[in-house]
DNA sequence: ACGTCAAGGTTGACGCATCAACTAATCTGG
DNA sequence: CCAGATTAGTTGATGCGTCAACCTTGACGT
């Protein structure tokens, strides 16, 4: 006896498909845009929400809900290519500050509209408005799901 | 003007979130009770639906929608751990097929039941028929997107 | 036949993600 | 004030995914 029932097994060989190749379609178009990967541009955009494009490492790690080393490595990256600048934390001196430089705020105005364009492209411009809010319940019920099993 | 509406932003702000929780827990899991990768599992259950356990190179590359760099990596690792071997191609001397090994196939069984176990657990077990419709509905339409933009 | 081109597959390099081990600074109980 | 436990962040190893370069073999037009 199968685990899903044939609807079942239908919507999660369609999400799965959907969600490898929409991944894709995005990150590539943001490549070819502006040079940034996902990564990148997740970071970028998270900083420049702060004032002064600045943010303390600890706050960008809770707000992108990244583990602590994978944010060491992206940031070791991004500073390798001049997209941001380390620098020490006042506050708590083993922790560090994140700055945007100004080609790293450019990039991520520049990388924001091409993404949400694209975004709306393949995703918003095909759905009906309740065909949204259906995907926003769904991913909230779904993503309550996971929080308390695994609280 | 932003690109997105207030609740196309939620939409895909949730979507996101979910995406990236669900298939990290799905990950987890799956590594705990079995010791393989999402990869890993990919393969072994493709293959495990053949006749024979076998499948040329190539068919498995297209079912899977794999790139061939990336399927000749995988198999690289998963006949170095003793899940595959490969063999020569009968009608085709540039190609290649897979078999999967007595470990290969009973871990796959193993994975299955897990994996699927999970899937029902954390998505179809929250979800109504209405909503586990709507997101195969929606799901579709968006691969539909994809695949018509890039025809 | 034969030359050219396309296709199957491998390889190496690089970025991304996770895990475990480590350093250094802060917090906390006594 | 100090010893032990936490916490911020780094580092190295390894697996995953993509790209570009490459090799071999088959396909096809002439």
């Amino acid at each position: 006896m199968a685990a899903l029932t044939d609807p079942q097994a239908a919507a999660w060989n369609s999400y799965q498909r959907m969600r490898v190749r929409l991944s894709g379609v995005l990150g590539r178009e943001l490549a070819a845009a502006t040079g940034l990967s996902e990564a990148d541009f997740e970071v970028l955009v998270a900083v420049n929400e702060r004032p002064d494009d600045t943010v303390r490492s600890l706050a960008l790690r809770c707000g992108l809900e990244w583990e602590k080393s994978r944010l060491s490595h992206q940031l070791r990256r991004m500073e390798q290519r001049g997209l941001i600048t380390r620098e020490a934390c006042e506050e708590d001196s083993r922790g560090s500050a994140v700055r945007l430089t100004a080609r790293g705020r450019e990039l991520a105005c520049e990388a924001r509209k091409h993404y949400d364009a694209a975004v709306k492209r393949y995703v918003m411009d095909s759905l009906t408005p309740e065909q949204i809010a259906a995907l926003t319940e769904i991913s909230g019920i779904l993503l309550d799901r996971i929080e308390i099993t695994h609280k």
